[in-house]
RNA sequence: GCACUUGUAGCUCAAUUGGAUAGAGCACCUGACUACGGAUCAGGAGGUUAGGGGUUCGACUCCCUUCAAGUGCACCA
């Protein structure tokens, strides 16, 4: 729509003397309930047109038309220039730009950025909220990629600490040696049934040395699990062979099973980040920032930021014994990135109970002035309640990520099956299509909303197929392949004299696509392309309906249709891509 | 208590970033196929955009305020 931009800058340039740029210009797509495809506000002009917003409209209008062979027809409602474009610059649109090589492709922008999702603890399996975090997480690697970035995805396994003692200490305690192997599970679920195992002895200590006399915060502290478990991360940081030996062989598990979850989820890295690697890091910038008066270190040792002139608070860095904090390690690890990569962005998917931490760490890397400090961003997403409420570890209300990939396989399978129109697909096929049927619910169900809010996971809900849902979009895909499937297309550049209203509505929606790209890379937000992809298929399902293709006697007219049912499933499916949702040529 | 986020139809979500009469899906009613795929389409009903003020040609959107929900405010990660 850059002509019409154009156009206007010079309009009233011609009218009122006055230069614009484009971005002054407000262009939107014409409502449907009037005349014509592309609106110019023209209210903002009036300030120097010194006329009313019908005679600025009107006299815009009238040179535009004059100006443009493209535009046919204005209509001026209130501050609402509406213009009508011939619908052989639509056509022209659909063979040109919709159905070329190039469409929706960005030039390469030479920018390189880093999305660090999952970062997973692995002490327990995968769970819905983790779900979210890697849907967004990969989706927004794909769609920053689509607008031109060099894309790197990252992974900052959270593989130390108490929290993996825990499960360690209570496999060796109470675990009889078993294995993966020897029960038969996921190397992940056997990890964190320990961890459940632990928690419970935990639990039931603290109970005693309460019947025993103590407060609740004594017996917290005093149950003798606890401080074994303490030990073991001192003896894991002192390098004890026996206690690192069976780190690594419940790590390993963990990853296998961690591997099989991604794998089913179809998220990839192109980089993996350990926290028994970084945890050290991030001193050398605390002695860095007390040099540069940064930092500032109090009487007993420990060394503070204060933000309070950034209305934040004053923040640790560095305990007084020396040690580090999670600030001091994510400042060595962000500086690892930034050396490993050089990347101009850095966009960190984590939930949006670290808001605060991450503006404070942000903060701090822009006063140290490091390099790559202004492509920070933290994308911040809400946590996802259950309608029985918030999902809870302790209590045994989550979600976990493999059950419930499992139930919406067998949901789509269910479907799938009576609809009775694969019959003849082999077991392997059918498999295939389940698993991409119940993950397009799941997946879209999960992204279609804003990531920022929170989000009410229905279980009864995510898997329905129907209606404003990932598989609605794969059905629409099937239809169109279908169609493909019966009638050929011969004619690659055929042209028709008019078009219905709802080949033209098709047209301008399927023109939006790169743009809309653009606004969600920009905003980080799948949820954009989501809805527009919905908008799509419902647009084209509409035209379907009204709208005969092959049994249209007009050779050209079938033609016509065939290239915008073609034209519609590539985009389709390249949107869907974004999402990471893969869309079926039947089901 | 302080800070941040959110609040739109009965429910789940949109709204081109300040634009026209706030749109979809689900649920509820009414219609459309012996078929170019009905996992579809057309129509009906459903709204004081949490409440109240303000800013302006124009406010779901910006500002102030009240209310409600959530999260954060560790020498934990």
């Amino acid at each position: 729509m850059n002509f019409i931009t154009e156009a206007t800058v010079k309009a009233v340039k011609h009218l009122y003397n006055t230069d614009i740029t484009a971005a002054d210009i407000n262009l939107q797509e014409t409502r449907k309930e009037f005349e014509g495809q592309v609106t110019i506000v023209t209210f903002p002009f009036t300030k120097f047109s010194k006329k009313s917003p019908e005679q600025t409209g009107n006299e815009i209008g009238e040179f535009i038309q004059n100006d443009l062979k493209e535009v046919s027809a204005f209509n001026v409602i209130k501050g609402f220039l509406n213009l009508s474009i011939t619908d052989a610059y639509w056509i022209d649109q659909l063979y040109n730009d919709i159905l070329s090589k190039g469409f929706a492709v960005a030039e390469p922008n030479g920018k390189r950025v880093m999305v660090e999702y999952s970062s997973p603890n692995t002490n327990k399996p995968l769970h819905l909220g983790h779900v979210r975090n890697n849907l967004l997480g990969f989706s927004v690697a794909e769609i920053l990629a689509a607008a031109g970035y060099e894309v790197i995805k990252s992974n900052l396994v959270n593989d130390r600490g108490i929290h993996i003692c825990k499960s360690m200490l209570a496999w060796q305690r109470f675990g009889n040696g078993e294995t993966p192997e020897s029960t038969g599970m996921k190397g992940d679920h056997l990890v964190g049934k320990y961890y459940v195992i632990f928690d419970k002895e935990y639990k039931k200590q603290i109970e005693e040395l309460k019947a025993a006399g103590q407060t609740e915060d004594e017996a917290k502290k005093n149950a003798p699990i606890i401080k074994e478990a303490q030990e073991m991360l001192q003896q894991w940081e002192a390098g004890n062979e026996a206690v690192i030996s069976l780190w690594k062989t419940m790590n390993t598990w963990v990853y296998t099973g961690f591997a099989e979850t991604y794998r089913k989820l179809g998220v990839t890295f192109d980089k993996f980040y350990y926290e028994s690697d970084t945890y050290l890091l991030g001193k050398d910038i605390v002695d860095e920032g007390l040099e540069k008066g940064v930092f500032f270190k109090k009487d007993d040792g420990s060394v503070w930021i204060d933000l309070t002139s950034e209305g934040l608070d004053e923040k640790l860095v560095l305990r007084s014994d020396g040690t580090s904090v999670y600030m001091t390690q994510d400042m060595g690890t962000a500086q690892l990135k930034y050396n490993d990569y050089h990347m101009d962005k850095s966009i960190y998917v984590v939930g949006n109970e670290q808001d605060y931490h991450f503006k404070v760490l942000f903060t701090i890397l822009k006063k140290l002035g490091k390099d790559g400090a202004d492509g920070l961003y933290h994308l911040s997403y809400g946590m996802v309640d259950l309608p029985s409420g918030k999902m809870k570890s302790r209590e045994g209300t989550v979600v976990d990520a493999d059950d419930l990939m499992e139930e919406m396989e067998q949901k789509a399978k269910e479907q799938t099956e009576a609809k009775g129109k694969i019959n003849e697909f082999g077991e392997e096929e059918k498999q295939q299509l389940f698993h991409m049927i119940g993950m397009g619910a799941l997946k879209y169900f999960l992204l279609k909303v804003d990531p920022k809010k929170r989000l009410l996971f229905d279980p009864a809900e995510s898997v329905e197929l129907e209606g404003h849902t990932g598989p609605f979009i794969q059905y629409t895909h099937a239809r169109i392949k279908s169609v493909l499937r019966k009638a050929k297309i011969t004619n690659n550049n055929v042209t028709v004299d008019k078009l219905a209203a709802e080949e033209l509505d098709l047209i301008l929606t399927l023109t939006q696509f790169p743009v809309i790209i653009q606004t969600a890379a920009e905003g980080y937000s799948p949820a954009i392309v989501a809805n527009y992809v919905y908008e799509l298929a419902k647009t084209y399902n509409k035209f379907y309906q009204v709208c005969p293709i092959i049994q249209v006697e007009d050779e050209a007219v079938k033609q016509f249709r065939l290239q915008l049912s073609a034209a519609s499933g590539k985009v389709i499916n390249k949107a869907m891509k974004l999402l990471g949702i893969e869309v079926p040529e039947r089901m």
